[in-house]
DNA sequence: CTGAAAGCGCTAACAC
DNA sequence: GTGTTAGCGCTTTCAG
């Protein structure tokens, strides 16, 4: 920048009141402005953030804290992230916690000493209230993205998990079925309220929620398998499973087959989010739609579009039902397992 | 840090080369090294990895190009960089391509100038000479994985994807597969290597590869259904698939599963990288599994410890065949389709 | 409308 | 052993 105020003749502090378009609040002469931005280009000129954020302003950098990156679901959550922010002109310093809340709270602490602009939290992490309240008072806007509805005193965007599991019920309900059983995972943030919400619909119902109808894991695959042969194993086994997450919802179809069942006939199976391989399970998995475009899309907007009245703000999307292949009429038999 | 230096009465030199550990160039007094340190935690001292970067030094920042973030080969990719890196103390930023190469260089420009201390580039670029070449004269080291093992000016990992295919092919003549089809993607990097491969493999049989056996789409299940249908429209449609990647696999026996086909016993299935949901396919994947772990370490170790060896130092690194449930005898019919 | 100068937090010559 | 000083590249008062 030097060398371009150099060549231009004129001072450094004009050259960077011209490259940063300062708002009218100090005119400048035409004719240097564009004396300026041409010998810029010619020297390839390229602001240096480093320098730019220690001085106090913004660095264009958007960090982003996020407990499980192999999980597909918020591999599509950062893609739709790196989006958002670049079309703002923003790179995102990815963080990566390994599902550990101690090393949540360092990230945080790497970001913030980053200057970041704004920081984003993907995942639940309501097991660790100190964290969201260390966040509440960091220095830069943070927003939380399926966190569960909860009140918390940082913004948050999340999908109607409610309304999502209602979705599922109403149709698997509507094809017949009784005995639906939950699948889920810890007892955190989204998963958390699916299951609530699985257990107050439940309660609607005439039927009882019976024992070992609400399985817990972790969200991988590996786990809905042993979780579907204690299924099996219940003296009256379920005709339907609602998993809480497509991811768990994969492992129940692969364990259904290795044990003979046929899905949909002997047993329906329904996730939730709608993650791009659903669509390509064998049999394509019925499951809940996440508006994930729009969630990001807010989530960035709070975050950076407006700082100021992102905190303590709750958004919450409503999400859809898509019905593909996994799902169906109870069978005549009336039973699953045993084929 | 200067008012660790007020609190302690010292300078600000001092306190800093404690802090930075200067290696024994200039000795200290134990007692006030212990001091600073003390006073250094009291005040919560974090140094500003702005300034630092500023005046020259490292920033510890790892820059990541990633073409694709939803391919979940590259997710696991993205995990293995980030775990590695931040063994290492350095954090990630993350550049999105959208599969746009002009992207790709721009974000080598936004990663450049934000001072990274090494650039790591995923997936296939080799469309692209000219980001290559102008890599390779970049300031900061630069190592692509998974480009193929073409010779290259800069450094970079990849897997023996021709071992990969042999060994495939090895396992499919063994069940008595002769009518073999390859199911690809645009001739990029890996998988052009794959298709190549194969080919190569067909060429030492005695049978002739026939009209319509190699197909191609992008790299996404729902390509892997239409090519399917191509497959299966062929005069003698094959009895086994090779698929180049884990994600057209799945596309594969999704489709074949929507056709009817009954995997393995109409038609053998194979993928390529074994990607987590891989072993939780239906029938479970038989794959060639990547050395993730292996080949990312490699890269950031070039990359971050050895930035002088790596220039176009090439490594190539083995794959080995994971034998599941997609693949079994040719069946007695010798025919697939029409069950 | 433009220039001069101070300083963001830190490191690295050089002195003492 | 420790202190002084200058400066990384940029923004931003405050004077012209």
């Amino acid at each position: 920048m030097r060398d371009i105020a150099r060549a231009t003749d004129l001072s450094q502090s004009t050259v960077s009141r011209i490259l940063n378009r300062t708002p009218t609040l100090v005119p400048i002469a035409e004719a240097t402005r564009e004396r300026v931005i041409a010998t810029a280009m010619e020297l390839g000129y390229r602001p240096n953030p480093l320098a730019r954020g220690l001085r106090g302003a913004s660095t264009m950098l958007l960090g982003l804290i996020v407990r499980d990156i192999t999980d597909p679901f918020f591999a599509g959550a950062i893609e739709a992230v790196t989006m958002a922010a670049s079309s703002r002109g923003y790179n995102v310093v990815l963080g990566h916690a390994h599902a550990r809340v101690d090393e949540a709270i360092t990230l945080w602490g790497v970001l913030e000493a980053r200057h970041c602009d704004a920081i984003l939290l993907l995942g639940d992490t309501s097991d660790q209230p100190r964290l969201l309240q260390d966040l509440a008072s960091a220095q830069v806007p943070v927003v939380a993205l399926w966190q569960g509805t909860q009140a918390s005193d940082i913004g948050s965007v999340s999908v109607d998990n409610r309304a999502g599991i209602r979705a599922v019920l109403d149709h698997l309900t509507g094809l017949g079925h009784r005995r639906i059983a939950f699948l889920g995972g810890r007892r955190l943030g989204d998963i958390k309220e699916r299951e609530e919400a699985f257990v107050n619909y439940y309660a609607e119902l005439r039927e009882p929620l019976r024992d070992g109808y609400t399985q817990r894991g972790v969200n991988d695959p590996e786990s809905a398998v042993s979780a579907l042969d204690r299924l099996l194993a219940l003296p009256e086994p379920p005709t339907a499973v609602v998993a809480a997450t497509d991811v768990l919802a994969t492992g129940l179809l692969h364990a259904g087959n290795a044990r003979g069942l046929r899905v949909p006939d002997d047993l329906s199976v329904t996730g939730f989010d709608d993650i791009p391989f659903a669509a390509f399970t064998v049999p394509a998995l019925t499951t809940v739609c996440m508006p994930m475009r729009e969630i990001v899309e807010q989530a960035v907007t709070m975050a950076l579009d407006d700082p100021d009245g992102a905190s303590g703000n709750t958004q919450v999307l409503q999400p859809s039902l898509i019905v593909r292949a996994s799902t169906g009429p109870v069978s005549a038999s009336g039973s699953s397992g045993r084929s």
